[in-house]
Parts: C-alpha cells; sequence; structure tokens
DNA sequence: ACAGAAAATGAATGGTTATTCATTCAGTTG
DNA sequence: CAACTGAATGAATAACCATTCATTTTCTGT
C-alpha cells in the first residue's frame, strides 16, 4: 500500500529533470494498469511515485500532457528497439524477422503494465486523435519495413504465390491480436506460446525459412 | 448537436422499460466511441438519448451499472450470432466456419462505434475484473465450438498436420487485430478487405477447403 | 558557511459530475 | 371525469479531482 518507487525510493532532489519525467511516466503506466485510464488520477500517480500532489504540474504541466508523453514513451520504446533490429547490417532478412518476432513476444513489450497502457489508449483513439497522431507516422513506417523484408525472403526462397503486405497486414493483426489474448487472460496465453503462434503463421507463408515450434 | 434519437423522437413516456434502457444503452455506445469512456458523462449520455439528467438512475440505479450493461449488450449481441451459426443443423462444418468468418466482419460487427467500445473495455479489464467475468463464460465457449469444427474440417480432408486447437487460437487472434486495425485506421483496411485476410489464413490451413480471395 | 536558485510540497481553489428527490406529467382505471 | 399510478424531469447537493501558488526544502557556486 505504500508508495512503491521504481528507481531511488530515497533522496528524490537528486534526480534530474530527464530521471524525474521517467519516474512520474513510469509511475502512470502502474497506475492505468491498476486503476484504468479514467480511474487513474494525479493524487494515485505522485503516490505511487512516492511524490507529492503538485509534481506533475510542475513537470509536465497538465495531466493530459503527462498521458501523451506516457502513450509516447510506450511506442518509442517499442519502435525505437525495432529500428535498431531493421538497421543492424550484421542481420540478414531472415535473422532480422526472427529477432522481429522475439522482440514482439520479449519480456519487455508483452509486460501486462504496458499491455494495458496500449489498449487503454487504442481504446480511445476514436475520441482523442492526438494519442492516434503520436504513432501513425511509426505504425506505416514498421509496416514498411517489415513488408520489405518479407519481399526480400520471397526473392530468396521458393514463395511465388507470396504477397508480402498481405502476409505484413496479417503478422501485425495477428501479433496485436496475440497482445491482446496476453492482456486479458494472462492465465491462459503465455508469451512463449504467442510466439509459437505467431512462428507457425510465418511457418505456412515461409516454409523454407521458418519451421513451426515443438512444443504443444 | 441536438440529441439524436435512434428509436422513437417523441413521445418517451410510450415506451416500455425494456425499450427504454435500450435506447439508454445505445446512447451510451455513441458517447463511448465519441468522447471515449473517461470522457462520456451522464449528462451526454441522456442528452445523445434526448431524456433528461435523472433518467439512467432512475433505470440502471448507478453509471457502473450503465456500463456493465452496456458491456453485456455488445457481447451477447457478439455470441449470440455465433451461437446461431453453430446450432444451424442445416448447415456443414465448413459452411459454418464461412458463416462464423462472415459474421466477424459483417456490418453488424464492425460498426466502428460497436469497435470503439471493445476495446475501451479491453482496456480497462485489468483494472475491472467485472468486465472480463461478463465475457469470459463466453469466449471459452466460441473458442471451443470453433476448434471442434476445424477438427472435423481436418477429419474430412488430408490435413494430418493441423492443430485444430492451434488454429482456433491464431484465427481468434488475428481477427481481434484486425478488429483492432478497422477501428484506429479506418481510411487503411476495410471490413471486406479484413475479411480477405482471415480468409487467407484459413486458406493456409484448410487449402482443399478455402480459397484465398481473388481482389487484392 | 552563506546566498541565491531550483525543486518540491500540499493546503486551498474552482470547476466538473454522479446522484438525489420534490415536483410535474402522461396514461389508466373505475 | 376524477383519482391514482408510475415514469420522467431537472434543480440542488455532495463528492471528487485537476490545478495553483505561497511556503519549505535542497542544491550549487563562491
Amino acid at each position: 500500500m505504500e508508495a512503491i518507487n521504481t528507481e531511488l525510493a530515497t533522496a528524490p532532489r537528486a534526480l534530474s529533470k530527464q530521471a524525474r519525467r521517467k519516474q512520474l511516466i513510469e509511475a502512470t503506466i502502474k497506475c492505468i494498469a491498476d486503476k484504468g485510464l479514467s480511474g487513474t488520477t494525479m493524487a494515485d500517480v505522485t503516490q505511487q511515485a512516492g511524490l507529492s500532489l503538485g509534481i506533475v504540474n510542475l513537470h509536465f504541466q497538465s495531466k493530459e500532457k503527462l498521458l501523451i508523453e506516457t502513450m509516447r514513451y510506450i511506442s518509442e520504446e517499442y519502435t525505437s528497439g525495432l529500428t535498431k533490429i531493421f538497421n543492424d547490417k550484421s542481420l540478414n532478412a531472415e535473422q532480422k524477422i526472427l529477432a522481429h518476432i522475439h522482440f514482439d513476444f520479449s519480456r519487455k513489450i508483452t509486460d501486462r503494465n504496458k499491455l494495458a497502457v496500449w489498449f487503454a489508449f487504442w481504446g480511445e483513439t476514436k475520441s482523442r486523435p492526438t494519442y492516434l497522431s503520436i504513432c501513425a507516422s511509426y505504425i506505416s513506417e514498421i509496416a514498411s519495413n517489415l513488408t520489405e523484408l518479407f519481399a526480400l525472403l520471397k526473392q530468396q526462397g521458393d514463395y511465388e504465390q507470396v504477397d508480402p503486405e498481405l502476409v505484413c497486414t496479417c503478422y501485425t493483426a495477428l501479433s496485436d491480436g496475440l497482445w491482446l489474448d496476453l492482456l486479458v487472460t494472462p492465465k491462459g496465453l503465455k508469451p512463449s506460446q504467442a510466439q509459437d503462434v505467431a512462428m507457425h503463421y510465418l511457418s505456412t507463408q515461409f516454409p523454407n525459412h521458418f519451421k513451426p515450434q515443438a512444443g504443444q
């Protein structure tokens, strides 16, 4: 019930502006996961961070801006991880796709607190276009990178019938749906099983490159 | 900006209790889609319905109960549609699966207002277990029905390597992800294209029964 | 060690919103 | 038509919550 401070429990004044902002954003993630977007108050966030009520307005001006920065924080964490993989010259197309899937179902990304935040914001995009605009550009960039990788694989193998763009749409929707599954039924599907499902799909498209996972 | 009443614009006193509840639930759906779950107030809902402020408490006791009934309304609409298909003796397994997919991407289900409500509630399931418990039982029943249909198809065709349970998990996640896509990028994917993506996946598992759609 | 700057605090404020309930209104029955 | 019943209304209430800012605490440079 006490304030749990993930970074530094004491000496709050010693933190830089940047670190304080991060601390508040992480407290916000925890609160949204625990109480929902509609149930998260400034008092909740600051208490979660172990700080005083006025601190959010000091660092973010308003609650709305804190929420937007929280969304940006999560979506940049995701995007930068994928960009790093895509730009890694030491990997070929097949390895990049494998790394992509590994990343999609890594502990960092399938953390239920973060998944709860993703879906909390998705649920409000229709009414708050700002949330959507933050990730819209990233989304299309990720999609074009992934499509390109699938196109490379098609060239390499005997995959006349494969449509890279379709496979990208399908894979992306599949992983979104698997994340939802991980969020709402954590007792059912485990992250490693979700990854197996994703691999199962890719193995239907690129059987010479990917084999479905063994475990049931 | 005026109150738009989908049922009967006038003679409000003439409606039965049941009809009035439905009218308020439908106003709630519209409000959640327009303003988000956190931005929807009692004043919004009643104004949307063209009724007076106190009416929700009269019929639902509280806002929380109205929201729960709204969630129940939407999930029962979905479940009952699928149950009807599953219990239809005039259809064989292949036809039932086709009808299932058709229903999943029908206008009734891919209505963006309703999709917005689905995802608004999904985004809060971690913090509000009540929302989850409403559909948890339906979800598992739908999954076992669908798995059974895939198992029947496996028997009929030359599908030694197919795992019906895996296909059910994959199909379900895929359609969840496609719904999300329809909600957040309505300019991108159209419902009929989403259905083609779903068919594309099924055709990889049951190529003798399903062919991928022609149109790109 | 001290002064000034910067960061943090939390009581007070003001706006918002769910809920209540006395009153009004429409339909029904004798 | 008059008396009655229950649905509907919306002004008033009470609780909640984001934001402000005067004050306190900590840090930094000299």
